[in-house]
DNA sequence: CGAAAGTGTAACCAATTGTATCAGGTGTCC
DNA sequence: GGACACCTGATACAATTGGTTACACTTTCG
């Protein structure tokens, strides 16, 4: 039942980056690959990953500083991929954080196992507290608190949102303006893959949209973009979690 | 500038102990180690540590035993580490006050990343003395007194908890807007494994709604993600425990 | 314009969830 | 020991949720 983990492979070279990809594929899980820097942070805006793979020689921004960055930005487990033998790198990575390396040459069933040994410990019991960012945002006459998963209108009343229907919405008030993708907006929401002729998420933004807009037949929040996907067209501003109650 | 934080990892196998100190030690932290119960005591005396992280498996004097043994003379918080097939022993290490537990093997960048949210979550209480293991917590209109087991509404009205309630309600705050699954839920209050159609903590969480929730029908404070589990809802304040009057 | 592709949404249905009820277990008090 | 209170897991059945399907409607483009 659990979604397969997408995996986001960033390697400068064609060469390993497509074969690496596609028996990673073939082995159940959901790959997404970029050629460097600039694409790998492009991909991150619009999707979760469950762990990245970085190959550290590359050229323009260098691997250990975009991994120091993933480390600054998420908690994303990072598996590194070293060319050297020189144990120099090794360490580096481990000091900046990276939660494993494989040394190049690798084989791809030693990088399986691997992905899989990291995704079985970032997996476990979440130990305690360590609050979730979670934020408020207003939008037009709206307003979602994240921290008690209720979106409450102008005149102070509250809409009652499935699951779905928050976490869509979430999702959306965290990329405004983005267009997202129905594959994307997949990822994001439930974290799976979207099927040859699935229309879950056209369903869920009609139902959110009765909810949400004025005049569902002419939505002015959520807007489609025709061939691309659907995009919060209202601007949002972040607030402070609610206050607590004195 | 604050001083940076002294940690004492205590492990009989030199094999772990070591790369760990050598590891957090790069990463800032003041680390002592010590391989038993014994060591850990006689530096205890000399040393003023910030938090200790302590294996659970270990000859001699047992983990367990030293962990309560912490918590019997001191403030400090406590990491343990366990072995991922025991269920049990992260139960009981939790209710025997321990901050957090890291299950073997795990890299030493979770670990690190535990560290630090306990020490975060430590130093933004206000410290109090007397060795308590059971924390207050404030939400909405209630508190719950670990001490005492009570859970007191507005109105000074308290409403008894069964055991199961108690520790359902517990895990709940101290994990506030992260999403439960049943399987979670239930190693956490029971220790035990989700068997095929089980649905006791389905039932546990309608009883305690029942309990805490103005209006059951439609839970403010505990709610369910359909298809994940449930999450608590609200803010969450830690409170000292309530003084007991001599 | 007309076909093809893309989109909106009502209606349907399988899976998931809420909860009443039941039964076994435990502890208490005579 | 027996009666009773209470707790907790199992079970059953109703309600809700969200994916699927179908069909009408839109947009694009030759």
């Amino acid at each position: 039942m659990e979604p397969s983990p997408h995996i986001l492979v960033v390697d400068d070279s064609a060469d390993i980056r497509e074969p690496l990809a596609k028996y990673l594929s073939r082995k159940g899980l959901r790959i997404s690959t970029a050629s460097g820097g600039v694409e790998m942070k492009r991909l991150l805006k619009g999707n979760a990953f469950d762990l990245v793979v970085l190959d550290i020689m590359m050229p323009g921004e260098d691997g250990l500083t975009l991994c120091r960055f993933l480390r600054e930005t998420s908690e994303m487990p990072v598996i590194l991929l070293t060319a050297m033998v020189d144990e120099t790198d090794r360490v580096v990575g481990l000091e900046i954080g990276a939660d494993d390396y494989v040394t190049k040459p690798f084989s791809p069933r030693e990088l399986l196992a691997r992905i899989r040994a990291v995704l079985r410990r970032s997996r476990s019991v979440p130990a305690s507290r360590d609050a979730a960012p979670a934020k408020r945002y207003r939008f037009l006459t709206w307003e979602l608190d994240g921290l008690r998963r209720e979106l409450v209108g102008a005149d102070a009343v509250s809409v009652p949102l499935s699951t779905a229907e928050f976490r869509l919405l979430t999702v959306f008030l965290q990329r405004p303006q983005m267009v997202l993708s129905r594959e994307q907006l997949l990822d994001l929401t439930a974290g799976r893959s979207l099927e040859p002729f699935e229309r879950s998420i056209d369903n869920q933004v009609s139902r959110l949209r009765k909810k949400i807009e004025a005049d569902p037949k002419n939505p002015t929040i959520i807007k489609t973009v025709w061939g691309g996907g659907y995009v919060l067209a209202a601007q949002v501003t972040e607030a402070a979690p609610a206050a607590v109650p004195p």
